[in-house]
DNA sequence: CGCGATATTGATATAGATCAACTAATGTGG
DNA sequence: CCACATTAGTTGATCTATATCAATATCGCG
């Protein structure tokens, strides 16, 4: 089932049985995407939305210089585009970190859902707004916390997103992320990024290593990072 | 009109009469918010959204030690806090910046607006998907720009969305927020807002002054700031 | 008019940037 | 499947933007 991550874990996710299937019809096929790969540039117009199924993907800036700002990263189960729906255009680039599978959704199938299911309707927009919380966490995170902290809410973030639709295994989940992909997270040079993870590592929290992360100290690195899920609304069960 | 400012100055504000006619109607009385006064508390239950008529408004988070972190700042015509329509829960503060005038839309009411209009639910959902593209630029902001780029960029851009709603003359824009809020936005210290305002001021940019900012150069203080406004999706003629 | 909030200025400290060299992985074509 | 090329990670030395601390000045309100 292609819909299975969409929204699994949070809260409000009573999707019925109708609602998924309708979902599930208005989807193309499941197309790969490589490595390192942009799928969509600043500015283009966009008249479909992509369910990410595997992979690591991530939305970006650029400045002036060409430094790039990570401004989001997507997981199994996020709909990477969404906005494009309502705003037609994206202020933003759209790349994928490690090789990934993808599908899509025509703007004019997601238009005839929408309002023929309105609740539907509400779920994605739901799905959009929790981005939207994201957002608000790392404007948080950069403005807030030095880059011990930064570092810790990222991987927590990502621990627990991961956790709720099933992709950590007793605190490791895969991690394509290079110390430049964080430091470009993180507001960061990839220089103090090593540093940063070697004191990290050192003070038992964390491991990251080899393409994958490992927290040691869940409470410790919510400490560290100010971390608190509230602001992912994910189910109780799904927590920590 | 009280929604005569909402979408003011945006692409794709093609609302009609009707939709327009039925949001009026779902409107409450018209309300007086003290300045300095916080309206909703993070994680509070949420029972109608709000529409900002006059004055200044911001959401914040606060780190452990009590530090304030604004993550949006809101003028006329901004529903402050439609997230929390589908989220039913606020993952932030919401308070006045100065003093206001509002008004609000119950969440029953919206769920029927929408159902029975369903192209002015996609509107509601522009807007707000509007707040999360502002979000990412100040992820940008904090993320890659140096104190005076900060600054320069949270000026623009309030430039910009304040002539969208006709609140700028000749360069010249209300501004209530202290140098303090001003360093609570751009993750700074009021003591490096100041000398970074001395330092705009004295090439000429921008002067902060007595509640007012007259921007002087726009060109020129956009380019400290980086600042490229596509990603308010304001109408060609709204621009500048 | 006086008091609390806001703004200004100076001196010093520090987190993180920058520059540079080197090492360890990863991957690719022969 | 090896050899070499490329990318990613590590470490050290130095520099700088911004924080911090502290004192004073000014504004705006009751």
């Amino acid at each position: 089932m292609l819909t299975e991550n969409f929204l699994r874990g949070r809260r409000r996710q009573e999707m019925s049985a109708e609602e998924n299937a309708a979902l599930e019809a208005a989807m193309g096929e499941v197309r790969p995407v490589a490595a390192r790969q942009t799928l969509i540039r600043r500015g283009e117009r966009v008249y479909q939305s992509t369910l990410l199924l595997s992979g690591v993907m991530c939305r970006y800036m650029d400045d002036r210089q060409g430094e790039r700002q990570l401004v989001a990263v997507h997981f199994a189960g996020d709909f990477v585009d969404l906005h494009g729906f309502p705003l037609r255009h994206l202020d933003h680039d759209l790349a994928a970190l490690s090789a990934c599978r993808v599908v899509s959704v025509p703007h004019d199938r997601l238009t005839q859902l929408t309002e023929a299911h309105p609740h539907l309707g509400r779920l994605m927009w739901f799905s959009t707004l929790i981005d939207a919380a994201m957002h608000r966490e790392w404007i948080f995170r950069l403005g807030r916390l030095a880059a011990d902290g930064r570092i810790a809410h990222l991987l927590c973030e990502s621990h627990a997103r991961l956790a709720a639709v099933g992709l950590v295994q007793d605190g490791r989940f895969d991690w394509p992320l290079t110390q430049q992909d964080m430091a470009e997270a993180c507001g960061l040079t990839s220089v103090h990024v090593n540093r940063t993870l070697a004191k990290l590592r050192a003070s038992g929290l964390v491991t990251v290593a080899n393409r994958q992360a490992t927290i040691h100290d869940f409470a410790g690195l919510a400490l560290v990072g100010e971390f608190e899920p509230d602001y992912l609304y994910l189910e109780d069960e799904a927590k920590g």
